[in-house]
DNA sequence: CGACTTTGACCGGCGC
DNA sequence: GCGCCGGTCAAAGTCG
C-alpha cells in the first residue's frame, strides 16, 4: 500500500495577503484556532500536544472540516512519533546536503478521502493546500518496518504536488487528487530521477499567478528565488498539456544547479518547480543577480521576448522525422528572471503560460500546440505580473532568514533548499490513501 | 558585446 | 534493435 500525505497550510495566503510580509511571520507559526470539539475528536488542542509534536507552545491551524469522513482524520497518528515532519526530514537529510530522501512514518491505515464522498476536505476559506508528500512505489524505496514504532516507515521522496483549492473543496474533483499523485509518480518515474539515483532533487509546488488566470486584478505574486536562472530548453511533456522549461543557474559559470518549471497539469494555477543539483558558489550578490536580467524583464513585456512573434528564418534545419522533434515546443511558457533593485533577495521568476484554458484533444494538447499564440488572457497575465511590488520577495520563504554564510551556504549548514524547510509553517496534516 | 530566449537536433535511458 | 521520451546542446535571433 502506498499512502499519500497532504500538507495543508495557509501560509502562502497569509504571506501573500500581507504583501511583502515579514519573514518572521512565516518562520513562526501563528496561533490559530482549533475546532471546538477538538477534544472529542481526539485532535490536539495545541501544538504542545506531545502527540503532535510541534513543540512550539502555540496553537496551530487545524482547519475547519465539514462533512463526513473528517472523523477519520487522526492528527496524532501516524505522526505520533514525529516532530515537525519537514524539519524531521531536514535533520535526516540536509546534513548530507545532497538528498531529500527520507522517511515518513505511516501506520499503513491512511484513509482515502478522495472517494469517501465527504464534504470539504478541509480548506479554510482563503487557504488552500500547498503540497503533497508522495511516497513513490519505487523499488529502492520499499517500506521498512520500524520496530520501535510498530508502524511502517515509508521512505519517500519529497514531492510537493499540485492541489488546488477547488480540487480540495469540490467533492466532484477530489478523485483527481489521486490522479495528481499518480501523475506525479509517472512524471517522477519518467524523469531523470530514475536515471540519476541519489541526485538531490526537490519538487516544489507553488501557486502560479493565479489571480491573472482567475481574472482577478492585482496582487499577483510570482515566485522568485535568489539565484539567477537561464533557460536552456523547453519540452512538451507526455501527459501534460503544459511544456516544461529547463533552467540552469547563471549566477556562476560551472554551477550545476538546475531547475525545471512546469505548470501543474491538474491545476494550471500551480507551478511545479523541480530543483536538481546544488549551487557550487556563494549566493549571488545583488550585482551578480542583476547581470543579464534586464532583458528578461523587458522581453516578458512583449510576450515572449520577441522570437516567437517573428518566425525564425529558414536557417533552422528541416523538421525531424521524429514526431517529438517536429515543432513540438509550444511557446506555452515564458519564465524569465527579474531582479529587484534594492529588493535584497534577487531574481523574480516571472511566468506566463499560454493556453491554460485551451481545450485540446490529447494529441493536440500534448504534441501539437500552435506556436506563438498568445491570448488576451496572457496579456492580462503579463500586465498583472508587471504590477508586482518590486520590493517584495515573494519567494523569500524558501530562503533561510539568516542568509548564507561566507561559504554561500545557509548558516545552518544546509544546502540551498534547506532554507525552505527552515520556515516554520503552520501546516496541517492529512493523510490519504492512494490506491 | 554579452546577456538572454527560442527551438530543432542530439543523446541516452528505458520498455517492448 | 527500435521507438519513445526526457534532458541537454547549440545555433539563431533579440535586447539593452
Amino acid at each position: 500500500m502506498c499512502s499519500t500525505y497532504f500538507l495543508q497550510g495557509s501560509f502562502m495566503d497569509r504571506y501573500y495577503h500581507q504583501g511583502q510580509g515579514d519573514l518572521t511571520d512565516i518562520l513562526r507559526p501563528p496561533a490559530t484556532r482549533v475546532p471546538s470539539d477538538a477534544r472529542q475528536r481526539g485532535l490536539p488542542a495545541t501544538t504542545e500536544d506531545p502527540n503532535l509534536g510541534w513543540g512550539l507552545g502555540e496553537e496551530h491551524d487545524v482547519p475547519t472540516i465539514h462533512g463526513e469522513g473528517f472523523e477519520d482524520y487522526d492528527f496524532r497518528d501516524p505522526f505520533s512519533n514525529m516532530k515537525d515532519p519537514l524539519l524531521h526530514e531536514l535533520e535526516l537529510v540536509i546534513p548530507g546536503g545532497s538528498s531529500f530522501l527520507g522517511s515518513l512514518v505511516s501506520d499503513g491505515s491512511a484513509v482515502n478521502h478522495a472517494d469517501d464522498g465527504g464534504g470539504d476536505l478541509g480548506c479554510n476559506s482563503g487557504t488552500y493546500p500547498i503540497s503533497m508528500l508522495y511516497a513513490p512505489p519505487m523499488p529502492s524505496l520499499s517500506h521498512q518496518q520500524d520496530p520501535s514504532t510498530s508502524v511502517n516507515v515509508m521512505p519517500f521522496e519529497l514531492l510537493e504536488c499540485p492541489l488546488s483549492h477547488e480540487e480540495a473543496t469540490n467533492p466532484n474533483l477530489r478523485s483527481r487528487l489521486t490522479d495528481t499523485a499518480a501523475a506525479m509518480q509517472i512524471s517522477a518515474q519518467n524523469s531523470s530521477m530514475k536515471r540519476r539515483k541519489g541526485q538531490a532533487k526537490k519538487v516544489v509546488c507553488i501557486p502560479a499567478p493565479a489571480s491573472a488566470a482567475n481574472g482577478r486584478a492585482g496582487g499577483v505574486v510570482v515566485p522568485s528565488d535568489l539565484w539567477a536562472w537561464r533557460k536552456y530548453g523547453q519540452k512538451p511533456i507526455k501527459g501534460s498539456p503544459y511544456p516544461r522549461g529547463y533552467y540552469r543557474c547563471s549566477s556562476s559559470k560551472g554551477c550545476s544547479a538546475r531547475k525545471q518549471v512546469e505548470r501543474s497539469r491538474m491545476d494550471p494555477n500551480m507551478l511545479v518547480i523541480t530543483y536538481t543539483s546544488e549551487h557550487n558558489h556563494p549566493w549571488p550578490t545583488q550585482r551578480n543577480a542583476l547581470a543579464g536580467s534586464t532583458r528578461a524583464t523587458q522581453s516578458s513585456n512583449k510576450n515572449n521576448g520577441g522570437n516567437n512573434l517573428v518566425p525564425k528564418a529558414s536557417s533552422s534545419p528541416s523538421p525531424s522525422k521524429d514526431p517529438q522533434r517536429r515543432d513540438k515546443r509550444p511557446n506555452d511558457a515564458v519564465l524569465t528572471n527579474e531582479v529587484v533593485p534594492g529588493g535584497g533577495l534577487g531574481a523574480y521568476l516571472k511566468e506566463e503560460i499560454e493556453g491554460a484554458n485551451d481545450e485540446r484533444s490529447e494529441e493536440d494538447g500534448i504534441m501539437g500546440l500552435d506556436r506563438g499564440r498568445c491570448t488576451d488572457e496572457d496579456d492580462f497575465l503579463f500586465r498583472d505580473l508587471e504590477g508586482m511590488d518590486g520590493g517584495s520577495d515573494p519567494f523569500g520563504f524558501l530562503l533561510d532568514q539568516g542568509g548564507p554564510n561566507e561559504n554561500g551556504r545557509p548558516k545552518d549548514g544546509s544546502d540551498s533548499f534547506g532554507g525552505f524547510f527552515d520556515c516554520r509553517i503552520d501546516f496541517d496534516w492529512y493523510k490519504r490513501d492512494r490506491r
